[in-house]
RNA sequence: GGUGCCAUAGCUCAGUUGGUAGAGCAAAGGACUGAAAAUCCUUGUGUCACUGGUUCGAUUCCCGUUGGCACCA
């Protein structure tokens, strides 16, 4: 039986070191499931694995893709699924590694299949929310699907939004393709969930981003400056280095933010996989690499 | 050394005409099906500096102590 080894957890935990000490001793290569790693004009912010890191295991999905490109957690799930295929045939265990809760969800249980959604009708939704206002939004979403709209946060417009691209491309209701059902994969999933005491994890983020600005974080942000617009760069790290940038913001006051919205981001990542019943954790603040990957040997047995 | 002001949540501060307190930020918890490093929801965590006094009752008034700030020497 084919083994996808899922090590999740939230940023700055220690993913990148152990996903490669792991992947060595089993003789595996990694996919990267971390949604702004893939994009190549990033790789301080994102704290992407380095060439070396590279040199050591093959990795997928790191820098392959630009800012320019659009792409998001469905057209992840296809991409992998595909790439998978060819890995299995020459390896028994694949390491998926990464903190994006949904790109991972994508591949361990499945998105269902979304209808298509041109540019243009985004645009125009956005544009017509815009000028009309959360209330028109609702009030849209409620009447194209009722459904839907007993159970979505109604003051979540992104959500709102989503359903309702749904719903006027495909003239159906959002909630007849959101069905939520678990999709059967031909390998197993083992998912090792790691994490750290609080006071440690934090310190090791705020520790992380100075090393990054250390590293020209605010340089990469200047290069790619004109792309701040674009989804992918709504991005921790970036959004706050361009108000930097504009002036809005000294770069101590940057640099503070990015650590806290970096620990805000860290603490959803734990809610996220807290919640998923599969997930065996390691507390790396208590467990030595040694003892951690022992522990994983013996989860794939 | 003297005089004055201040001491309340992790931080900045409000307040209680005496009935053990509340804002902002920080923080914590949660949701999540194609932007997921996004987006959204909920929550006040406290020896009211310390000691004694007045009082049915003191965080509030009074004495003192400690610490901080300012001014005068």
């Amino acid at each position: 039986m084919k083994t996808l080894l899922a090590i999740v957890g939230p940023t700055g935990v220690g993913k990148t070191e152990l996903s490669l000490t792991i992947a060595e001793l089993l003789g595996s290569p990694i996919v990267n499931a971390d949604s702004r790693q893939i994009y190549r004009e990033l790789p301080i912010g994102t704290a992407a694995p380095t060439a070396s890191d590279q040199a050591r295991v093959k990795h997928y999905f790191v820098g392959t893709h630009s800012l320019s490109e659009d792409y998001n957690a469905g057209q992840y799930e296809r991409d992998v699924m595909t790439l998978l295929d060819r890995l299995f045939a020459e390896h028994d265990t694949v390491v998926l590694s990464g903190g994006s809760m949904m790109y991972v969800k994508a591949v361990c249980e499945g998105l269902d299949t979304m209808p298509f959604v041109s540019p243009d009708l985004r645009t125009a939704l956005r544009e017509a929310y815009e000028q009309n206002g959360l209330a028109w939004l609702q009030a849209e979403v409620a009447a194209a699907d009722p459904d839907y709209w007993r159970e979505v946060d109604h003051r979540n417009p992104q959500r709102l939004l989503h359903a309702l691209e749904i719903c006027r491309a495909s003239g159906k209701p959002f909630s007849a393709f959101r069905k939520g059902q678990q999709k059967k994969r031909p390998f197993r999933v083992v998912k090792i969930g790691l994490t750290r005491d609080r006071d440690e994890l934090y310190s090791r983020i705020n520790q992380r981003v100075l090393q990054m600005m250390a590293a020209g974080l605010k340089q990469e942000a200047e290069r790619v400056i004109s792309w701040r617009e674009c989804n992918s760069l709504q991005t921790v790290g970036y959004k706050e280095m361009f108000r930097c940038i504009d002036g809005e913001w000294t770069e101590e006051e940057a640099v503070r933010m990015i650590q806290q919205n970096s620990r805000h981001y860290a603490k959803r990542q734990l809610t996220w996989y807290r919640a998923d019943a599969a997930v065996h954790w390691i507390n790396l603040s208590h467990t030595d690499t040694q003892a951690a990957l022992q522990e994983i040997l013996a989860y794939l047995k």
